[in-house]
RNA sequence: UGGGCUGUCGCCAAGUGGUAAGGCACGGGACUUUGACUCCCGCAUUCGCUGGUUCGAGUCCAGCCAGCCCAACCA
């Protein structure tokens, strides 16, 4: 992995120079609300890249303030997502519900410092006195200029479950005149009368992120915490949390645009819609942007951490293009991928001067861009399986392929002649005729002549049966964060977005291979074995250009 | 509407006053027992717009336009 290099980069190197840091600190800090994609791959990668590439030290914390939305599942798989990764939490993992007990005592610290108070406006009055035009200032809460000691006395009883949930919150003291309405006394606790997934009942008074998250940050030495950009208005509000905490100038945060992708949705509320609904099989569907979906269909982590770097750090809104993922996941796959041949769409080919008990083999690389991958045995008999598409009566233009009186390389094996062709009743193809040049098993023919197309089989009698899978995108529309007013994104659900083809001929070697496997079925795409059906093989991805089944 | 942020090639993205990097995509060619891979070549007289400052502006100034975010007791 490369040196991180960007704005942020800069604003660390500025620190370090100035001797204000000595160690670089990050974190990643997902609430447990669902699982982690590849939108997420981008924080992390900044935050532990960062941290990684400085030497310094990278932690995991689950931002879990909110009981009402958090969940144990999801606490495990962002965990095993994570390690996948390779995104060590070398600084520890923590949760911000193990700070509510700080929390709370920073809150009765703001108390006595006249800097928060006890508010009983409920959720209407609240908004009605801070203001819906951020031009003309709020007004002041009734409840603003309780004492300290009152405060306190209120907010201890909302701890101790006096009141009922609504009913009071305890809000920061700052300035309800200014214009960035997180500054007009943001709430800072409110009552939930729920258990959490990890507190159980202890506690029915929870802080909100905007005070939670800086003094999570602080409490673990983080030194730049780095987050989407739509927390960019909140950073006075978590600069504000962190002076009058007593904090000084670490932690700071930073923001940058969240990573989108051309037809795929990122957000965790249609994604989690997506699973409920039964429109994909789960958070794992090989079709989901999620890290346990790419995972199932075949991608490495190397792929998806070389598309975030690829991407760039920045701050515009962007949308990258889905074909740069392709390109990652390819390029990586073509060097270490094994060969194998999967016909998808088979039609029988005949050698008729190869003889019906006659087994031949030849030795075909695993990989012809390494020499440590080696070879394979593969079988020729009298009748092989091709690909229906390898055929054509008529040749489209510029067709290398077989055709009636041409030639073509059976791929590490003879070149043969097809001399005509077997039809059913309708017309259709059954068999094709060939004969092999014996002499050219393993070179050119002797007389120099060139045979342009190459093809695979796989001999009848040594091939596997097997179900594919050919993934496409799983929405039409490219940009699914800009639909016209009104539009559902379900509307635009591709129908095609998988397309299964029964009774594919495999090598026979195909038969034990494991789903973390990863082979080129060539020219075909890159595949692996389904971790979850019987005998499927999902395409990661296709091979570029190459023609299309 | 008020505030914040953003606007450089189809998609990303460098660029920090000295005369537009790079990647993806795309087009053309070479090579090829994968129409893959690889390798060449091409691909912004122009940086949201309009003025201004300057010998010189994507970079500075002014005005305008467009997009995104916020105005939850969500994160």
């Amino acid at each position: 992995m490369d040196k991180p290099s960007n704005f942020l980069t800069e604003i660390i190197d500025a620190d370090l120079a100035a001797g204000k840091i000595k160690e670089i600190h990050t974190r990643f800090p997902p609430e447990p609300n669902g699982y982690l994609h590849i939108g997420s791959v981008k924080a992390i990668w900044i935050n532990w890249g960062i941290a990684h590439a400085y030497g310094g030290k990278f932690n995991l914390r689950y931002d879990d303030t909110n009981p009402a939305r958090e969940d144990m599942e999801y606490v495990n798989s962002i965990r095993e997502d994570l390690e996948w990764l390779g995104a060590i939490p070398n600084g520890g993992v923590f949760y911000g519900s193990d700070y509510f007990d700080k929390c709370y005592e920073y809150a009765e610290k703001l108390i006595l410092d006249g800097k928060a108070y006890v508010c009983d406006l409920n959720r209407d009055e609240m908004r009605e006195y801070r203001g819906d035009d951020a031009g003309k200032p709020g007004k002041d809460s009734p409840y603003r200029n309780r004492t300290p000691e009152e405060n306190l006395d209120l907010f201890r009883r909302m701890k101790a479950g006096e009141f009922a949930d609504g009913e009071k919150t305890l809000r920061a003291k700052i300035d309800m005149a200014s214009p960035n309405m997180n500054m007009r006394d943001p709430a800072i606790y409110r009552i939930k009368h729920i258990s959490h997934h990890r507190q159980g009942d202890k506690w029915c008074i929870y802080p909100l992120y905007d005070y939670a998250h800086p003094i999570q940050d602080a409490l673990e030495g983080i030194t730049h915490s780095m987050c989407s950009i739509e927390f960019e208005n909140h950073r006075p509000l978590y600069e504000w949390v962190i002076e009058n905490l007593g904090f000084g100038e670490f932690p700071k945060q930073r923001e940058f645009a969240r990573l989108n992708m051309t037809n795929t949705v990122m957000s965790k509320r249609y994604l989690r819609e997506l699973v409920e609904l039964g429109i994909v099989d789960g958070w794992d569907d090989p079709r989901m942007p999620t890290l346990c979906g790419l995972r199932r269909r075949g991608y490495t982590p190397e792929s998806l951490i070389n598309f975030v770097q690829m991407a760039g750090v920045a701050k515009a809104y962007s949308l990258q293009d889905a074909r740069m993922l392709e390109y990652c996941i390819r390029t990586e796959l073509d060097t270490s991928a094994e060969r194998r041949v999967a016909v998808l769409n088979p039609v029988k080919l005949i050698i008729d001067n190869i003889a019906d008990g006659d087994v031949q083999t030849f030795a075909l690389p695993n990989n012809p861009k390494s020499e440590t991958a080696g070879t394979r045995d593969v079988l020729l008999t009298k009748e092989l399986w091709i690909e229906k598409e390898d055929f054509a009566e008529v040749p489209p233009p510029k067709f290398k392929r077989l055709t009636i009186g041409g030639e073509v390389r059976l791929m590490g094996a003879y070149i043969v002649k097809c001399v005509g062709v077997d039809k059913d009743e309708n017309g259709d193809v059954t068999a094709i005729h060939c004969t092999a040049d014996i002499e050219t098993s393993n070179g050119m023919p002797a007389d120099g002549r060139k045979v342009k197309g190459t093809i695979h089989w796989v001999s009848c009698k040594n091939a596997v049966d097997a179900d594919i899978k050919l993934y496409n995108q799983l929405f039409t529309e490219q940009d699914m964060n800009a639909l016209p007013d009104g539009a559902d994104y379900k509307d635009y659900l591709n129908p095609e977005s998988v397309v299964t083809l029964t009774g594919c001929k495999l090598e026979a070697s195909l038969a034990d291979a494991k789903p973390t496997d990863r082979f080129q079925f060539v020219r075909n795409g890159y595949f692996t074995r389904d971790s979850k059906s019987e005998n499927t093989f999902n395409r990661i991805v296709t091979l570029k250009d190459s023609y299309k089944i």
